[in-house]
DNA sequence: ATTACTGCAAAGGATTTGCATGTGA
DNA sequence: TCACATGCAAATCCTTTGCAGTAAT
C-alpha cells in the first residue's frame, strides 16, 4: 500500500517537518479515498483507522502536505477536494444538475495551457482543474 | 445605469419571481462593484444604498440570481465571486505568489470547450474560469 | 533538550435557515 | 388575495487557532 511510504516520509524530512503515526495514516486514507475526497472523507477514513486522531489534525496534516506540495486541492461543487499529486494531471467535468462527473487526461489542456503562457508569460500550474457543464443526459432537460 | 432593468425584471418574471427594491438595489450593487465582487463587498454597496437590507437577503437574491443565469459565480483565491453575467465569457489568469491577476477573452478557450464537447458529449457552461500558475515577474523567485 | 506535533475545546468566518411579518402582482 | 420576499436571530457548515501536554530526533 504504501510503496512511497519511504519517498514521502524522505520528503517531509527534508522540509523539516516529521513523519507521525498520524501522518501516515492521513496518507493511507489519502491514497485509499481515491481521487476527490473531502477533508470530511478522509477524516472519516481516519477515524476508522484510529479513532483517536483528531479532526484539526487531519487538517492541518492536509494543509502541511499540500505546502510541501505531497497533496493537490482543488474545489468541485464548491467543497475542497484533495489527492495524492504524484501522477500526472488530470481534470474533470462535472454535470451541474446530475452531479455525474467524469475524468479528463490533460492533453486537450496542454494546448491551452501553451497558448496561454505564450500570450502572457504565466506559468500555468494547475493540474486539477474542474469544470462544469450538462451531461448529454441531461442536456435535454 | 439600469438599462437593462426592464430586461432583469422581465427574466425574474419569466421564473415566477418578482422584482423587488432590495433585488433591484442588488442588482445595481452588482454592476456598480464590477467582475469580482465577494458576496461581502457587495453587501457593503447594498447597504450604503439602503442599511435595512440584510445580508441574508442579498445572499438570498444573489443564489436566485444564479439559479437564473442572471449572475455567474466562480471562485477565486477560495472565495466565491460574483458578477452579472450578461457579458460574453471571459477567464482570469491568477498568480499563486502575488495575486496578480489578468484578464483573458474566451477565445483560446473555445478549441478546448469544443474538444471537451467532441469528446465526453458534455455542453461545458463555464463562462468565468480563473486559472492559477506564476507570473512572469514571480517565476523567478 | 529541543522543537514539532497532537488532542481538546473553543473561536472564526461565510453562508443558510426558521419564522413571523411585510409586500408585489 | 396570497404566494413570494424580507428582516431578524439563530443555526450550521467548514476550517482554523490557542494552549497545554506528548513525542520524535
Amino acid at each position: 500500500m504504501t510503496h512511497e511510504g519511504l519517498d514521502l516520509a524522505q520528503r517531509l524530512h527534508q522540509a523539516g517537518l516529521r513523519m507521525t503515526p498520524q501522518r501516515q495514516i492521513v496518507l493511507d486514507s489519502l491514497c485509499a479515498a481515491g481521487p476527490h475526497a473531502t477533508a470530511e472523507e478522509i477524516f472519516q477514513r481516519v477515524r476508522e483507522a484510529a479513532p483517536s486522531v483528531d479532526r484539526a489534525t487531519v487538517y492541518r496534516t492536509l494543509s502541511t502536505l499540500e505546502e510541501i506540495a505531497i497533496v493537490d486541492v482543488t474545489r468541485v461543487h464548491g467543497k475542497l477536494v484533495y489527492e495524492i499529486s504524484g501522477e500526472r494531471p488530470h481534470h474533470h467535468l462535472v454535470c451541474r444538475r446530475c452531479g455525474k462527473m467524469i475524468e479528463l487526461t490533460h492533453e486537450p489542456f496542454s494546448h491551452l495551457y501553451h497558448s496561454l503562457q505564450e500570450m502572457t508569460g504565466f506559468q500555468i500550474l494547475d493540474r486539477h482543474l474542474s469544470l462544469t457543464g450538462l451531461c448529454p443526459a441531461c442536456q435535454g432537460a
